[in-house]
Formats: structure tokens, sequence, C-alpha cells
RNA sequence: GGGGGCGUGGCGGAAUGGUAGACGCUGCGGACUUAAAAUCCGUUGACCGUUAAAGGUCGUGAGGGUUCAAGUCCCUCCGCCCCCACCA
């Protein structure tokens, strides 16, 4: 016989209902407020060109989310936009000769058509790029924002410089080795004045709300943390013997009576007014040296310690004693005060310090117990451990610690006593350089006037563009620098001759507030309009990668806390939940003897790989997925094989969502004929439905309450899956046994198809579906005779009564080990449980013989017999 | 060095302290077919056992512990992954 029903094509109908949706508006947010707001944001990407499974499995886990939402009946915001400033449009220029603006709004143009091939529930009337003037018109207006709050500030800071090409470079730009991507040159550092946002302003608070944060990974939280770095201790002031104020911050404030010296950064100011003439040589060696290394060098593991000493003595402030002042790069200028006490007796860098140029080690904690006494001579370790202040003065024989009435405590009670010091909390986080020597950018809204200084660009002159016709060469100056006429204006106060700042902000910027502009993206008044804002923030689930867990999430938080001061936005933090999901990996196969990756096209027996060239075996493995690594699968490929509907349902299936995802060509031909056997259910019943539905038994049947009770418990299961974690993996196994569980009915019974029941299993696996594959069940809800979109139908309830069971399968345990089971009424109580699974045949074989000494009966689940 | 996480069949992964391995992939056997594809049915942790069953033993990285009962809780150890790191 013929088959009746139409087969599933999803390349045909996937276009067809992408079309129809986009007419008639179907993803365009809501604005009825008597519902409750939910605002699903994923990070939005850089406009690369080319769309790649890490970002359409980031948007198919936020977009499952905000339809369901929807149709649990929400108002959701679901917007999509383009981090569109960086480096590689400015590449693309150097290298192609393609103007930046151009390779970018082709690139989203490109884009955005992939995406939509996606079937993503985005309201494109909220689309924005950050290369857009109507979009970074508001960054520069923020970063005048943060300037009037004294946020922002100019400071020198070091750059990369290529001394070949002349020009700065980004670290991205710079190689493992120290060179340069474009003329190999070792890149140098370079000072130069630069402008920073004071992020260390709010470094407790961001510290303190990271308890706020209850809806994100604990490990995003620590990273957090972590980067923040906190540590208390104290403020000492130690004088040089020339009478200079020489502060340190310390974490052993107690330790200080065994400070045998001092050491300063290479790059501390008092360095040169320190050295005394006959070490002026050395000293100045020194110091060229660590400016000439670079940071891996600096940061290299277990570097044998270096330094030399300045000539200079300073004054212990608590023993009066007189300690040598050396600098050394394992002291950093950007932390603390860039000087510390070295204690060489209970740190170990101090230790091994003190002992490469034979300083003095003095013990002032003495471990208890059987530890040998510790001896400055002799000792081959520092000891941080536990103990008792010796010659410690005032806090001699405190017990070492940091708890209440221990060695800290007592130190920093002394300290600010006698005016040495003071208890002082200090951070890792350092203020943020967003000065870019760049040309695709947000220019710096400053104008540098020779008798005014510097001067904000008035809000009235807004945007500042980008200049167009700009040459690129990679050498030289930024291409803004050298645009004359758009570097010279006149000054808004003194009209005067002034020149623009050349620099661009840093892209993270960009990326700092695109959350607030989606609530109101087509402002052209004002950044936000604050009743818009505080409508829809804070984002209530955010979605992207476990990569941008400490910069972009942080900058973020500093952003919104600045703006909530302004009185712009409300909100504390931007993110209420937060999952970061787990990158895609690729089948990955490379040659162990010679490292290189090789193309499984180029494998002639892929379950038996070996080197087309050299016939070496391969290593087989899964990897991140990356050109270099030929293991990437391009999604165009999948979408046009299989459609999007399978490309998501396999994505969301084959791993939780924040876990690693192993790409499997056979697991997405899984997922099809998974959607196949939905069609053929659905299209079926509907093909051989019976023209006068029975009218509600009163009385279910056995299948039919069997089935009713399958569909109840997965719309309880599937809820469940989608509330707070996201449990999609699981959600999608529910389906499947939903569909399995409706299946197994008709073949069960010839008159199933006739039941209610039946035609409510088959309309509610179709409802339960449609966030995870919207097309195909679109389709078939079309074809059950419905008009309107099931995207707006409402989600299913699960009815309690259709979960209730006549018999339940007890366990019988005996000593705790299952030994079987029984069918018993559900009904039954405790004791007549315990009747029955003693009175079974399976507990008498093991309790036969022995005595029951105790019975645990668990109502609903088991029966368990300990015996003697 | 500091911090966080993970370890379950051939594979991806399920399991509010209560029948470990749901759901899927793979493999194997079968039906349909001239044949293949597709589809459908059965089976798929290891070992012992039997003609076949019935049945039994073991099993969640290793070892201890708590409990009537442990993948799950506690302790020790091993292995892997990630973040930070000469941060005073």
């Amino acid at each position: 016989m013929e088959n009746p029903t139409s087969s599933y094509t999803p390349t045909e109908i996937e276009p067809k209902w992408q079309s129809q949706w986009q007419s008639q508006q179907l993803d365009a947010t809501s604005e009825d407020t008597t519902k409750p707001k939910f605002y699903a944001l994923s990070m939005f990407p850089y406009p690369s060109g080319n769309l790649h499974m890490g970002h359409v499995r980031n948007y198919t886990i936020t977009d499952v989310i905000a339809r369901v939402k929807q149709m649990q009946g929400f108002r959701v915001l679901h917007p999509m936009g383009w981090d569109a400033f960086g480096l590689p449009a400015e590449n693309a220029a150097i290298d192609r000769g393609i103007h930046p603006a151009q390779w970018t709004t082709q690139n989203i143009a490109q884009m955005r058509e992939q995406l939509k091939r996606l079937g993503l529930s985005y309201d494109w009337d909220r689309e924005l790029a950050t290369c857009l003037p109507d979009y970074y018109r508001w960054t520069q207006w923020l970063f005048l924002q943060f300037y009037d709050a004294g946020l922002a500030y100019r400071r020198e800071a070091a750059v990369n410089w290529d001394p070949i090409d002349q020009t700065v470079l980004a670290n991205e730009q710079v190689d493992a080795e120290g060179r340069s991507w474009r003329s190999g040159a070792i890149v140098e550092k370079k000072l130069l004045s630069q402008w920073f946002l004071k992020i260390t302003a709010y470094a407790e608070e961001l510290l303190q709300d990271l308890q706020k944060l209850k809806g994100w990974p604990d490990r995003v939280r620590v990273m957090q943390e972590n980067w923040i770095g906190k540590s208390t201790g104290a403020r000492v002031v130690f004088h040089t013997e020339a009478g200079q104020e020489l502060p340190v911050f310390t974490t052993r404030p107690d330790t200080l009576w065994g400070a045998t010296f001092m050491v300063l950064s290479p790059e501390h100011p008092l360095v040169e007014s320190l050295t005394t003439a006959e070490q002026k040589e050395a000293v100045e060696t020194y110091q060229a040296a660590a400016a000439a290394k670079s940071d891996i060098d600096r940061t290299a593991e277990d570097r044998e310690k270096t330094g030399v000493w300045t000539g200079s003595y300073a004054v212990n402030p608590v023993n009066s004693a007189k300690v040598p002042i050396w600098i050394a790069d394992y002291v950093l200028m950007g932390y603390g005060t860039g000087a510390i006490m070295a204690v060489p007796a209970h740190d170990q860098r101090d230790f091994e310090f003190a002992r490469k140029f034979n300083l003095n080690v003095k013990v002032v904690v003495q471990p208890e117990g059987e530890q040998e006494l510790l001896n400055g001579e002799t000792m081959t370790e520092a000891w941080a451990g536990e103990g008792i202040m010796v010659r410690s003065g005032a806090i001699d024989g405190t017990p070492a610690g940091k708890g209440a009435g221990q060695s800290v405590a007592k130190a920093i009670e002394f300290l600010e006593a006698n005016g040495f010091g003071e208890a002082q909390a200090n951070y890792r986080l350092r203020d943020w350089l967003i000065s870019r020597q760049r040309y695709w950018g947000v220019p710096i809204p400053m104008i540098h006037c020779e008798s005014c200084g510097v001067v904000p660009v008035p809000e009235a002159d807004l945007p500042v563009l980008l200049p167009d016709n700009v040459e690129f060469s990679g050498r030289g100056p930024s291409p803004l620098a050298k645009m004359t006429e758009w570097v010279e204006v006149d000054c808004p106060l003194c009209q005067g001759p002034a020149r623009r700042e050349t620099d661009t902000m840093d892209t993270f910027i960009d990326s700092s507030w695109y959350f607030f502009r989606f609530a109101d993206a087509r402002n052209d008044q004002a950044a936000v309009d604050p009743a818009k804002v505080n409508q829809w923030l804070p984002v209530d689930q955010y979605v992207g990668g476990i990569e941008h867990a400490i910069l972009h999430l942080l900058y973020s938080r500093f952003f919104t806390k600045v703006l909530r001061d302004r009185g712009l936005v409300n909100c504390d933090e931007p993110f209420t939940r937060l999952l970061t999901q787990g990158m895609v990996q690729g089948m990955t196969y490379k040659n162990p003897n010679t490292n290189k990756y090789v193309p499984a096209d180029q494998i002639a027996d892929l379950n038996n790989p070996v080197d087309p060239n050299s016939g070496d075996r391969l290593e087989v493995f899964y990897e991140k997925m990356s050109k270099s690594k030929y293991n990437g699968v391009d999604p165009q490929t999948v979408l046009a094989k299989y459609g999007a509907d399978t490309a998501r349902m396999f994505i969301l299936f084959k791993a939780p969502p924040e876990k690693d995802l192993e790409w499997d060509d056979a697991d997405v031909e899984g997922q099809f004929r998974f959607l196949n056997r939905v069609w053929r259910l659905v299209m079926d019943y509907w093909a051989d439905r019976p023209q006068t539905t029975t009218a509600p038994a009163l009385n279910l049947s056995k299948s039919e309450k069997d089935l009713r009770r399958a569909i109840h418990i997965a719309i309880k299961e599937i809820s469940e899956d989608l509330e707070g974690d996201y449990q999609l993996n699981t959600a999608v196994s529910e389906l499947m046994k939903l569909s399995n569980a409706i299946s197994d009915a008709r073949k069960a019974s010839d008159t199933m198809m006739a039941s209610p029941i039946y035609q409510e299993g088959i309309e509610t696996l179709v409802k339960l579906l449609a966030p995870f594959a919207p097309h195909i069940t679109e389709e078939l809800w079309q074809h059950l005779g419905h008009s309107e979109s099931i995207h707006l139908q409402p989600w299913p309830e699960s009815d309690p009564s259709a979960l209730v069971v006549d018999e339940i399968t007890l366990v019988i345990q005996v000593m705790g080990k299952t030994r079987g089971t029984i069918q018993v009424t559900a009904a039954a109580d405790k004791a007549t449980l315990e009747q029955l699974a003693l009175e079974s045949e399976v507990a008498q074989r093991y309790i036969a013989g022995k005595t029951i000494k105790k019975t645990i009966v668990v109502p609903g689940k088991l029966v368990n017999f300990v015996v003697v």
C-alpha cells in the first residue's frame, strides 16, 4: 500500500516557516506588561563571517529557554547583536585592502542569514552592532559619564612596541616567543600615556556581590573571586636612612621583627634616589635587563632569584634594625606598594633570595612540639606554619595565626598604637587599561588642548565619528593618528588649537553595556530610557562560553554598578543566572610522530587510521573544533543535510549544556530518525484518525490509563528539567520516552487511535517538542488542524490525578540486598506492605531459617528485612 | 604553590541515600525486500550456571568508614581537566 502521508523534508518546511514567522512578526517582543518578564540572552558574537558549532550550541540553548518561557506565559526579550569592533577587521584591511567597515558589514549580513536558518526566536527589530554610530555614540557618552564620576583617568603604562613596524601591538599580535606577528621583531615595552577605568574603586563590592549570584556556576564565582584577589594584612611604613617614607604591604605583619632586608621592584620610583654612587651601574644594568624581559620570561616557573643591592638601608620601625634595600624583579610594581619587607625565615621567596645573596635569616616563629628548633643559619626552607612568636618584642609569646588574639591581630594593634602602620586590604585587581592604538574601535571622546589640558568632547558633539578614508599599512602610528584633518580640532573650552585623542577603546567596553541597550535599542535620544531598562533588566538567563568567566562578566558587573550609581539603572547585578556551555569537540586525527593533524577525508580507513604520507598509525581523540586541526564540522553542511531541527536536537541531547560535546555523525543520524518517527506518528494518526472521536470515557481502559500517565509524567519531568538548571539532555530523553509510549500504546490496542487520550498524547508530544524543534512541530501542528502557531500555545500542565497508580512495584530487600519485587496495591499501608512482603516467595526463600531482627518499610518503595 | 571540578557499560550519558546503567549511539540476531536503503522486532555490564531455563556472584578510579540500605554522605589515596600564580 502506498504511504498515505508525506515524508519529512526539513529543507522544505524549515525555510517556509522561517519566512512565515518573519512576516507574522511571531518573534516580536511582547509589550504586555501584565505578564511577568523574562530576558534570555546569548553572548553576542564577533562577526567573523562564519557561524561555527560553538555558536549553534550557545544560541540553541538560549532559544529553547526563550521559547519555553514564551509558552509558559512570560513576555520574553530574546535579542541578538554584533560585537563588531576589533582587530580581525583591521587585519583584513591590512592584508586584503578591504575597509574594516565593509568587511564587518558583509560578515554581519552573512552570519545573520546563517542564524536565521537555525530558527532562533530573535526579535530582529532590536538588532545592534557596536561599530555603528547609533551605538558607539552612547559608548562614548558612557565614557564621559565615567570621566565625570572620576572613574576614567590617564597615566603612563607599558605597551607592546614593534621596533620595525614602529607600531603598537595588541597582546594577540605577540606570539609565544615574544615576536611581532607581522615583522617578527622581538617586541619591546614602551611607556605611553593611556586611559584607565577605575574598576578598583568597586573591587570590594564586586567581590561581596558575588554572594548574590546564586544562579551562577560556582567555578565562575571562584574565578572572579581569585581574580579580584583580596588579601588582608597591614601597611607598614619603613623609613630610609635619609628619612624618606617607604611603605610596604604585608599579610604577615606579625613577622615584622624578622624582616632583615627590603626589596623594591626595579621600577619603583625611589630606586634612583636610593642608589648609591658605587651601586649605580649595577642597579641601572639590572633595571634595563628587567625592562627588556618579556612577560613570559618574568613569570617563568622556578626562576632563580636575581637582584641587586641599592647601597642604601632602611630602618625597621619596630626594632630600629638597619636593613639593606635591594631591588629584584620578583617584586612587582603593580601590586601593593611595589616594595616589600623581606622575612626570609617565614617566606619561601624571601628565603631563596636571602640564601642566594647571603642575607641574614632571623627566626621569629618557633614551631612547637616535636619539631626541631628552627635556626636561621641552618634551615633549608622557610617556615610558614604554626608556632609561637619569638624575638618579637611586644608580641613575643603570642601564638602565630590570623585568629582573634593571635599574632597578626596583636601586631596590627601594636602598629596602630605606635603609628607605624595600620590594617589594610589589598586587591590583585588592577585598573582597566582601555586605550588601544588602533583604528577599528570607539574613538575616545577627548581632546588635548595645549592651554586647557584634557577636555571632554561636549555631549552635543557626539558621536566622534571614525573617519572613513583611512590608510591601512600595519606600519607606523595608528591610522587615526595619521589623519591630520581629523586630529586637529578647536578646543571646546578656549577655541584654541587642539588635538583629538587618537586612541580607541578596548572592545570589552562595547560588550559591557549592550545588554542594557537591547531593552531600548532604537533610542536616539539617550543610551537607554531608564524606565525601559528597568522593565527588562537584569538579564534572567545569560548563556555563553566559559572563556568569558572573568573579563567580560566582571567588566559588565562593573559597568552595571557605575550606571546604577549614576542613576541610570536600578539593578546591582546584570545577570541573574549564568549558564556556561561546554565547547563542541570534533574527532581529531593526529600523527604522534610528526605532531601533525590529518584531515579525516585523507584517511582511507577510519577504523584503522593511518597517515597517508608516512603510514604511521594516527591518534584519535576529541578536541575543540578548529581549522588547524581539521576537526571542524560546518553548520551549513549539517543544516543542508538534516535541517536545523535535527542539529538542535542533537546538540541538546548529546551532552548536558555545561559539559563538552563530542560531535558524532551517527548520533546526528539518530536524532534525524527520532524526528522522522515523530513525524510518522503524528501523520499516521492524522491520516487514520477516526472521523468521530469517541466521547471521553468515564472509565479509562488500562492502556489508556497507562498512556495518560506517560503523558503527564513527560509534562512533569520536562517542565522540571526546564526549571533553573536546564537539564536539556534529559528533557530530550523524556520526549523520546513519550514518543515511545504513544507508539507502544498504538501497537497494543487497535482502538487506541480513536481514544481522546491518544489525541492528547499526540498533541502534547508536539507541544512539548516545540521549543526544541520549532519547525517540524509547527508543520505537524498545522497538519493537526490548527491555524494558530504552536509557539503561541500554552505550555501543557501536568495533572497530578493522572500520575496516580493503582499498583506499585515493591522492592523486597534482605539485609539491604534487593532480592526481588512484588506488585502491590498503591493504597496499602505500612503494616500491609510488611505483611505482603513477608509472605512473598522471595522473602521466604531468603529469610528461611533465620530470625527477623528488624524490618524497614519505605511506603511506595521497598521493604527491607534485617535478619540474623 | 593556591583554588575549583571530574572519575559510572564498547561510546555519549541517566539515577530527591532506596531495583545502578534511563534515553540514545554502536554491535549482534531476526522480519520485510529479488537485493539494498529505509522501517519494524529482539538483544547488548562482567563472570558463574544450565540443552534451555530458573538462578547466583561481582560491579560506579582505589582503600577505609557511617547507615537497615552508599554512585550519592564522611576520611585517606590515585588519575585526569580547568582557572590563578615570584601577589608579599
